[in-house]
RNA sequence: GGCCCCAUCGUCCAGUGGCCUAGGACACCACCCUUUCAAGGUGGAGACUCGGGUUCGACUCCCGAUGGGGUCACCA
């Protein structure tokens, strides 16, 4: 039974992968790997519009990143493809001529235009904009004079009439249409020989034996036309679920002009896949427990249709955020070094050379439980490629007063002869430092923060002075006292180390 | 407007008639840890939309209202 599991995600090409579209992804990506069934990707590009092949290319990069990997699509062919709608035009062609044959369809003249101002007219006066099915019964001799007259046809499905359509949706029950009102003659094929959305879906569903159509709720009102179809083309429908949408903060439907949308954005922004996936996992779906943390794999062997939710969910970015500083917190130093470097060259922190790789993993340990995303690294490091330009202000009218020159000097020549240099010994050298001058060990380290980083806050000290070594932090605390004696705020010594306090 | 779906903390999720004095997470506040900031730990504040039923007993079942969302194309 299983085995016969067969889910497709099915985007059109006409913009990035957004987080709804890959919400949507991840559930039937899940579905199919919890029942080792086959998880397809069709392109329904029959926008000739808008539809783009780079948006296509896009959509799957996004995937790909995201770890949702399929097993038939347009890139890699299977058995039923090919899987671009675009090149099924003979296919649906054909199923039209069956219904045209049958009289279940038959060939419409109306133009946009007309269409356009007969479903205003109804608007206004209150009536559901349905076709009227006017060309429903043209002769022969009509057809001809109406094509004679240049009009280019669609082809329209007769409506069932009188009765109810009951979809069977695995998430939300029976939901019942009443056929009068959902279903109207609608058109299967437009006027240039291209399937409409309802038509190219049953079809391929049906040829691609598509066992479950899991997909987003905003499809639940189409499932009624899709069913009829099914019935007039002698289809077994597949079996639906249709998820509960994804909202912006505002309870909207989720758009550009909601800020960063889209997976590829959040990829620039520094999130990492697999916390993009695990908190779409919990947009209308979640293990049962309180658990909130796993793989992908682990969804998948938890994931069911009946445990997802039938409510909408609005996203946050704060959670996603949140969650992904706990990806960076756990991530691999080595993938982070390599996914960290690229951003610390654009920033303009590496000078055409590569940091020695070890050293820079220590590094991103010492800094990565105060980032949230990659994008915050470069700042957060940068000091360490290359001099503070700047001492931040508070910290200067709070840590470089007079006496702190002296305590540098100090510091100076303790790290100047210390051997080994190690952190420990660092560490020892320092509260040693502090207890023979009679001060706290923090009168000592906050100066030298500001000194060597001219920021108040940072990894701790001892690392950080590990880190940076001891020739670059010997000339620091040198420029730190000059800077200190020339009495700030004097802002032309402060100029001279490169500020504008 | 017609039709359809939905309704628990600000947000996400748990809760399937008594285990609920409603649980967890993000965000927020406090404290702890601590050289700073984080991270981490502990604690706190914070919700069952409303009104009727059903029942010995409703967050849980039914009806209605209200609210939110979706959809009504030669877009998908």
């Amino acid at each position: 039974m299983d085995e016969g599991v067969r889910v497709r995600f099915a985007p059109s090409p006409t913009g990035a992968l957004h987080v709804g579209g890959a919400r949507t992804a991840l559930f039937n990506w899940l579905f199919a790997r919890h029942h080792g069934g086959r998880f397809v990707l069709r392109s329904e590009d029959t926008d000739r519009e808008r539809s783009r092949p780079e948006w296509e290319r896009a959509i799957m990069d996004a995937l790909s990143w995201l770890g949702l990997d399929w097993d038939e699509g347009p890139d890699k062919g299977g058995p039923y493809g090919p899987y671009r709608q675009s090149e099924r035009l003979d296919l649906y062609r054909a199923e039209a001529e069956r219904l045209l044959a049958r009289g279940d369809a038959y060939l419409c003249f109306c133009t946009p235009e007309e269409l356009a101002r007969r479903r205003e007219e109804a608007l206004a006066h209150g009536l559901p904009p349905r076709y009227d099915g006017r060309c429903r019964d043209l002769t022969a001799g009509e057809r001809a004079r109406l094509q004679a007259e240049g009009r280019r046809p669609v082809i329209r499905v007769r409506a069932p009439g009188a009765g109810t359509t009951v979809v069977e949706d695995l998430t939300r029950g029976a939901v019942a249409f009443d056929n009068d009102k959902m279903l109207d003659d609608f058109v299967i094929l437009k006027s240039d020989g291209w399937p409409t959305y309802n038509f190219a879906c049953t079809v391929d569903d049906h040829l691609m034996r598509i066992s479950h159509v899991i997909r987003a709720e905003e499809h639940l009102s189409n499932t009624p036309r899709q069913l009829h179809l099914c019935r007039l083309l002698g289809y077994d429908p597949p079996r639906f679920a249709h998820v509960p949408m994804i909202l912006a903060p505002d309870r909207s439907k989720l758009s550009k002009r909601h800020g960063a949308v889209a997976v590829e954005e959040f990829r620039a922004a520094g999130y990492l896949p697999e916390a993009i996936v695990n908190y779409l996992c919990l947009l209308g779906w979640s293990p049962g427990d309180d658990r909130e943390i796993f793989t992908l794999e682990e969804a998948a062997r938890l994931f069911t249709l009946e445990r997802v939710n039938r409510t909408a969910a609005v996203y946050d970015v704060e959670k996603l955020t949140w969650m992904n500083g706990h990806y960076l917190r756990a991530a691999d130093l080595d993938r982070l070094a390599d996914l960290v470097e690229p951003r610390l060259a654009a920033a303009g922190l590496l000078d055409g050379e590569r940091p020695d790789r070890p050293w820079l993993k220590r590094v991103l340990a010492a800094v990565r439980d105060r980032a949230r995303t990659l994008a915050e690294i470069p700042d957060l490091v940068s000091y360490f490629f290359r001099e503070p330009d700047t001492y931040e202000d508070k910290g200067v009218r709070k840590h470089f007063q007079p006496e702190a020159a002296g305590l540098l000097e100090e510091a100076r020549a303790v790290l100047a002869g210390l051997e080994p240099w190690t952190v420990e010994a660092i560490e020892a050298a320092y509260r040693g430092l502090a207890a023979r001058l009679g001060i706290a060990a923090g009168a000592l380290i906050h100066p030298t923060r500001l000194a060597l980083t001219g920021r108040t806050v940072g990894p701790g000290l001892f690392d950080v002075i590990y880190l940076l070594g001891r020739e670059r932090c010997l000339e620091r605390l040198e420029r730190a006292v000059r800077f200190i004696r020339a009495g700030n705020p004097a802002l032309v010594e402060a100029q001279q180390v490169g500020g504008k306090n």
